[in-house]
RNA sequence: GGGCGAAUGGCGGAAUUGGUAGACGCAGUGGACUCAAAAUCCACCGGGAAACCAUAAGGGUUCGACUCCCUUUUCGCCCA
């Protein structure tokens, strides 16, 4: 290859960055005139530098924006940060710096990052959650929801990491264990602030189904976590020396009452307070404290319990009268903090009834096993009720639980009740690096809201963060506050960086609008993001929370033209990579081993034995990360990207590898190597007839990238690129007409240029194209061929190939295989029985 | 335990409505160029000598199944 020639994509991407940076490309603004397209990608929290998920993740998006801007659309794609949250505060604390310092310095550095990529971002529109502008519409938000009766405050068990030192959310507690710190969760009590998203179950719930373009796997995980249940509420009379004469139940079974044998109740039920004084049940419920408060821990726990001596009388039998306990795993906040216990039929109930010796009654049978009897596990399939008296025979839980609660509500000691999963959404975080919540204490601690003219409430400045537990708690100066003359106690704790993210697709469609969080007319033209991109971790809260909070601001408010922030979702796969430990357990990095392409070693030390893992996600732990910047640095923007869509359907997992990344290296060098031979070519006028084959190929191609692109088939689209580049570069050497080649190459570069955005706009200005072409049209005369491969089979099995005219009719196709001398034989031995004919397609011949 | 999804060469993966399985890339093999190497270019590249056999395994529907149905196995994700 001649030196001049050789593509510097150094030299050509920063020029195209500069071209677009100066001109304000992306520059988005209302248009009623145009039909818009917002497309959103997740955006990052800013941690320090960006890693190949973003990468991933933007350059899909960034993809989807250029494509649709080349049809015409009025697109937004903008970007911001998420950028309160614990890391700032935990590096600020180890640094001795302000968190806000390291928070601005890293977006810097990662906005450099992402420009390198050569996004289509209208930078213009940037947002910092932990900015005034945007926390102060935040605050006001919080107000309005105050307000409507959708936040409230109320004491409640949370989840304590104890290193952390802050609440944590059930979904931030993983095997027991905090999320971040890996500490063991600790249940305490504390006054919490909440949003009341349980008011809006059945709803979320039902317009799920009216969300056509997500996939239906988050779909499925977000009607599991708001989980319906139908059942029953129970009243169960008690007896005993107490004075407590109900105790009030939910279940889905009530078919399965007569083999009642215990009821289960909460350590935080109500009746506890007759036991305050009990050193052996104060005991209890220290043990019981240890487990979480998530459905898992509690699921995995050991089951222990603490009997009162009050008895529950069986609804169905009143002289039936069974004990009361308290046990570890019955939560005060779901139902109603007791549970009535069946162990034949649930293995939960079954290994309580096992450890404290209670009876276990078999009420429910196989079909086809009238012998059955519980004895080693829990029954809990389809099945017949026996024992039951009036509902024996019934099937269950189908017939029998409908019959169970038509005959408590006619005794009426329940009546038919549906239940939710989904609990009110915790929002208070003990700490510092958050958004205020807007709200004082007066001396007896009645809540007062900040007035709108004292808003914003800012964080203070100078903080000590070295304190323990909430350092704005600790800011004597910060909490107290006079509002009217009179004094008050700021609220000291911040709100879950999940609220940040709940509305922050709003903001972008107004960023600079002063009085509120948006402009109604502007969010009323954008709104609902078309195509919203991320990963597949935020399937359940971000984008539960998301849809929460627009219903929160739009209740009580007709003026909003859409429901759902989010009309289209698409989740990404993660970026892996293979993992190396030497031969001591540890991991390496992958710039630490080296390959001989049978054995690993370490490098430079070829005696050292590496074992090698499967690919996993790319993490710090595991030291199997690839630095995006360096990657960019040696092979520039187009190459990075074309390789990361390469590989795998972005809603896959995909492998790195440096092969496959120096392919797509080679394949803008030799890309542009072609350019200049076709450049060359269209100059030079060889021959005055129609290129069919060309004209062809391409329309074939505009054809084939634009169903990939609708589909997100994006890694076949680097396959039809390297099918047009093989094609191009043999095409060339034969006979050509220089307007058709002129004509073609200009589409096809076109349609290249949403993977390949500064390889092509070089060639395109290279060729005097007009580069604000819009996206190429189908010429459909050209996307049929004239000439077929028609199929031959005989009894269903591929004998030949017959090359003949489009559109023919059977008889002269079976004239023309009768021709052949290989099916003739099969002819000749046998006669035809049938013949399937399929226009245009295939022959088959059943003898 | 329940729900959802997946399984195609040495590897990542292609394959409208059932209609030529293995596009494209990686790895590999052979060759050209070179004093040599890198780079580049050309050819080959599921198994089998062939008939044929091959889309996790077995069965079914169909003229015809990677594609639809049933059973089994393995893996992934979510919920428990």
């Amino acid at each position: 290859m001649e030196q001049n020639n050789r593509y510097n994509f150094k030299i050509v991407e920063d020029k195209w960055q500069n071209f677009w940076e100066i001109n304000k490309s992306f520059k988005t603004s209302l248009d009623k005139q145009k039909k818009k397209f917002y497309c959103l990608e997740m955006f990052p929290y800013p941690s320090g530098k960006i890693h190949m998920g973003h990468v991933r993740n933007y350059t899909i998006g960034d993809v989807l924006s250029r494509y649709k801007s080349l049809q015409g659309y009025n697109v937004l794609h903008p970007m911001g940060w998420d950028s309160f949250g614990l890391p700032a505060e935990n590096a600020a604390k180890q640094n001795n710096l302000n968190p806000k310092d390291w928070t601005e310095k890293n977006i810097s550095i990662m906005k450099s990052q992402l420009k390198r990529l050569g996004l289509s971002i209208d930078w213009d529109r940037e947002i910092s959650t932990c900015s005034e502008d945007y926390y102060k519409h935040q605050q006001m938000f919080f107000l309005e929801m105050y307000k409507k009766g959708l936040v409230y405050r109320k004491e409640n068990f949370v989840n304590w990491d104890p290193v952390d030192e802050t609440v944590l959310a059930n979904e931030q507690v993983i095997d027991g264990k905090g999320w971040r710190s890996g500490a063991i969760v600790q249940r305490k009590k504390l006054s919490q602030w909440f949003f009341n998203i349980s008011k809006f179950s059945e709803d979320l719930l039902a317009d799920l189904d009216e969300l056509k373009n997500w996939p239906n796997k988050v779909k499925i995980m977000q009607r599991n976590w708001i989980g319906k249940s139908f059942g029953c509420e129970l009243n169960f009379k008690m007896e005993g020396n107490l004075p407590i004469k109900n105790i009030k139940c939910f279940t889905t079974r009530p078919d399965t009452l007569f083999g009642f044998s215990f009821l289960a109740i909460s350590p935080d039920h109500p009746i506890s307070k007759y036991y305050e004084n009990d050193p052996e049940f104060i005991k209890f419920k220290e043990e019981c404290s240890k487990t979480g408060t998530t459905e898992e821990s509690l699921a995995l726990a050991e089951k222990i319990g603490f009997k009162t001596n009050i008895k529950a009388i069986n609804p169905f039998n009143e002289n039936e009268k069974v004990p009361v306990y308290f046990a570890n795993f019955v939560l005060m906040d779901y139902g109603f903090g007791a549970v009535f216990g069946c162990p034949g039929h649930d293995q939960r109930d079954f290994d309580f009834a096992k450890k404290y010796n209670l009876s276990i009654k078999t009420v429910v049978r196989p079909k086809n096993d009238e012998n059955f009897v519980v004895t080693n596990e829990a029954f809990a399939d389809e099945g017949v009720i026996i024992n039951s008296e009036f509902l024996d025979g019934l099937i269950a839980p189908d017939q029998s639980v409908l019959e169970a609660i038509k005959i408590l509500e006619e005794k009426k000691i329940g009546k038919r009740k549906i239940n939710f999963r989904l609990k009110d959404w915790g929002v208070s975080r003990q700490r510092y690096w958050g958004c205020p919540i807007p709200i004082a204490y007066d001396a007896k601690g009645n809540i007062k809201p900040i007035p709108k003219d004292h808003l914003p409430v800012k964080l203070p400045t100078k903080i000590n963060l070295k304190c323990k537990g909430n350092p704005l708690d600790a800011d004597e100066d910060w909490k107290n506050v006079e509002i009217d003359g009179k004094s008050y106690l700021r609220e000291t704790d911040t709100l879950d960086t999940f609220v940040d993210s709940s509305w922050y697709f709003l903001r972008f469609c107004s960023p600079k609008h002063e009085d509120y969080g948006f402009d109604l007319d502007e969010i009323n033209y954008w709104m609902p993001v078309d195509q919203y991109i991320g990963g597949v971790e935020h399937a359940i809260l971000h984008l539960l929370y998301s849809r929460f909070f627009m219903r929160s601001i739009a209740f009580n408010n007709d003026k909003f033209k859409f429901k759902e922030p989010f009309e289209g979702l698409f989740t990404q796969g993660m970026v892996c990579h293979e993992t190396y430990k030497d031969e001591n357990n540890n991991w390496l990095s992958p710039d630490e081993v080296e390959s001989d392409n049978k054995n690993f070693f370490i490098k430079s030390n070829s005696s050292s034995k590496v074992t090698v893992g499967p690919p996993e996600s790319m993490s710090k732990s595991k030291r199997n990360v690839i630095d995006p910047e360096s990657i960019i640095h040696s092979y520039g923007a187009d190459a990075v990207r074309f390789f990361i869509l390469s590989d795998s359907p972005p809603e896959k997992d995909v492998q790195w590898s440096d092969q496959g990344m120096l392919s797509a290296y080679k394949f803008v060098q030799k890309f542009w190597v072609l350019h200049q031979k076709i450049k060359n070519c269209i100059n030079k006028k060889k021959i005055g007839k129609e290129d069919i084959i060309l004209k062809k190929f391409t329309n074939q191609l505009i054809n084939k990238i634009t169903q990939n692109l609708n589909n997100f088939s994006y890694n076949v689209i680097v396959a039809n690129m390297h099918e047009t580049y093989n094609f191009l570069s043999k095409h060339i050497d034969k006979d050509l007409n220089s307007d058709d080649f002129d004509q073609c190459y200009e589409k096809i570069l076109i349609i290249f240029f949403p993977v390949l955005l500064h390889l092509i706009s070089e060639c395109l200005e290279d060729m005097n194209y007009d580069n604000k072409n819009l996206w190429p049209k189908v010429e459909k005369k050209y996307l049929e061929d004239s000439k077929i491969d028609y199929v031959i089979q005989i009894n269903g099995k591929k004998r030949l190939l017959i090359n003949a005219e489009r559109d023919l009719k059977e008889e002269l196709l079976f004239e023309l295989v009768k021709k052949d001398k290989l099916i003739d034989k099969y002819l000749k031995d046998l006669s035809v029985k049938k013949i399937i004919f399929i226009k245009n397609r295939l022959m088959n011949i059943l003898i």
